[in-house]
DNA sequence: TCATTATGTGACTATACGGTCACATAGAAA
DNA sequence: TTTCTATGTGACCGTATAGTCACATAATGA
């Protein structure tokens, strides 16, 4: 965590000081992210920064930390569903919100996003404050939707927790590249024109196709193929 | 392309510095990869080095194409299988040769992989070379079922060519983990001990599962679920 | 033997990095 | 006004980088 000092900065300045980082460690991994740069571009000496942070790694787990807390906080503050809407239109929400997530907050959902394929010096130390975490919720999800019924009981649970956690993941990739923006400029320049929402709905209307079939339980599956056919394509 | 007066030198010699520059850029992304290690360890002089590459981009994306050349030469190695085996068979196939590729040359697919998540200045130029071929190749296979009936006819090929090539590229990490290697120690080190293929074989299993599932054709799927399931399981 | 060409060499340049530190400034308390 | 504490500053250190170049060595051919 930053010294109190930092904190006790005008919020413009620390703000600003923040936003520069955060864009920094968006565009280059780790060893490449310069401080050199970041002081240059925030106006400060090299001597305040380093009364703000122990050191490069401490900046940098700082902005993990910020980037976590402000998803947990996006999706807290988007109303949570009906819990018991069931596992597929409760997975489709968060699949949904994590999109929004990153196309809104670019930069952060590159930093996060870096710790799980870059080369981060002390990756096992920040997985455990991301990654992990999220793969082991889905995997909770997953068990809980094959008690519910809602996933067939002969998968692994392991294997679907994989599948679910990798598209989205890959989702990061896919979406920007559909809707025609380019992922990297995203992270440094931020969204310029409107997203088109429907297009990102489509996406989610084919993708839940092929998990729900690909996970549904038989009985569902014998029972109301076509019903699940009409619903999937409104 | 190197100088011709890389390729004179003995192939031992050539050998080397190329397995070191393997490993150097499979451990470090582009900006962090070091030449003067890479000379220091192949014991080499600076000099000599530049002798052979016009700079460290031109070995770089050397070492991209050799990547390339090598995996299209491990899949023809391995007679290609029935062509007109199916698409879901076929699709296997790809996947575990793929797998296998990875295992045995976990540096090369490591720097490959570098080139869609990490940081590479030319990201554009490098990703003709590699990324977008390979999901090309996919969307076209998927075109292809479709029009022999292994797929449902009405899904999006784009979707599925995205699904598909995702979670192939996400087995990458998912079966290292799975088996217990690290990955980052995997393309340093090698593979040490005997790979576990039937664990390998049980995750295509429940991935194809799913897949088989989510985008087998309706008239299959209605006609033959047990006979699936009993395929699938063997 | 001499001349020509291909290779090898490592000190050197210019630049950048993370991090330090002696000092300067400012505001508050006394 | 003086003292104390918090904050700001940038030259500087040690180390690393990609790339260069004047020179040395080896091999070939005449």
């Amino acid at each position: 965590m930053p010294n109190k000092t930092f904190f006790n900065l005008p919020e413009e300045k620390r703000e600003n000081i923040t936003q520069i980082a955060i864009a920094e460690f968006a565009s280059h991994d780790y060893d490449s992210a310069s401080i050199t740069a970041i002081v240059k571009q925030a106006k400060i000496a090299k001597g305040s920064f380093y009364q703000y942070f122990e050191d490069k790694k401490e900046l940098y787990l700082y902005l993990i930390d910020l980037a976590t807390k402000k998803k947990i906080a996006f999706l807290q503050e988007a109303k949570l569903p009906q819990p018991k809407m069931g596992f597929f239109p409760y997975l489709r929400w968060l699949f949904s919100m994590g999109t929004k997530f990153d196309l809104t907050h670019p930069a952060l959902s590159q930093i996060v996003y870096r710790t799980i394929y870059g080369d981060v010096p002390f990756r096992d130390e920040v997985l455990k404050m991301t990654q992990a975490s999220s793969l082991e919720y889905i995997a909770q999800l997953v068990r809980q939707g094959i008690e519910q019924g809602d996933i067939a009981a002969d998968v692994e649970p392991e294997m679907v927790a994989f599948t679910i956690n990798t598209l989205g993941e890959g989702l990061r990739h896919f979406i920007p590249t559909q809707l025609g923006l380019d992922i990297h400029q995203l992270a440094q320049k931020g969204v310029k024109k409107d997203i088109d929402l429907a297009a990102v709905e489509k996406i989610f209307d084919d993708l839940f196709r092929i998990l729900e079939y690909g996970l549904r339980s038989k009985i569902d599956r014998s029972q109301s193929t076509e019903k699940l056919t009409a619903t999937v394509k409104k």
